[in-house]
DNA sequence: GCAATATTTGTTTATTATACCAAACAACAA
DNA sequence: TTGTTGTTTGGTATAATAAACAAATATTGC
């Protein structure tokens, strides 16, 4: 393993554990549905502004999640629909278990 | 959020969870190529037997791998192949960051 | 200015992950 | 039986992260 790979090894993982957290779990799957305001995500994950902001920026880091601010609002979309594939995966893994 | 969808939602990050880490996603892609002996992931990744042991552990208690016993050796293969096409999906997400 | 929305920062606490060593175990060979 | 090889487990120390909230800081709309 040379270093080229292990760049790229850790990139992908940065963005597996960006994902692989309850919390940001469902953002992913809330966005996948449309884009959300983050007073929305904040009322549905019951977690105060601070605390959803930092998963947003665990997301948007990652490259998983784009932000847009429109007014006094910030929406959240989901940048790359193709983890939602993803999810079936594991469905199937979780149903296999 | 009930508690059944809790119960889903920690399930998959379950999984997620698994793969997200440089060795263990490693050994998924290797496995991706067909089965591998214990041994053969010890000696690619430079760690010991116990450390190898314990990642291969925590991938298959997530159901991404499944273990058989022939002769002395155990032999790893990917039991939900479809984790592959997500690394399709994210090196997208690489590239686009 | 004031209220509403969102982010950032600081800090604390809790959790977990990781790696190695040593010991145990299992299968096969001599 | 004994030795050898391959693998797993238990124990443990260290390191790394994560999670939460409070408080401070923009920015916009009225």
């Amino acid at each position: 393993m040379n270093k080229q790979e292990k760049y790229v090894l850790a990139a992908k993982t940065k963005v597996l554990k960006a994902i692989a957290h309850p919390a940001r779990l469902w953002m992913v799957e809330q966005l996948a549905v449309g884009e959300r305001c983050v007073c929305e995500l904040v009322e549905g994950l019951k977690r105060d502004y601070s605390t959803v902001s930092r998963h947003l920026l665990v997301l948007k880091n990652a490259g998983v999640v784009a932000d847009e601010k429109r007014g006094k609002q910030v929406f959240y979309s989901l940048k790359v629909p193709c983890v939602l594939n993803f999810m079936h995966c594991i469905e199937a893994v979780i149903k296999g278990t």
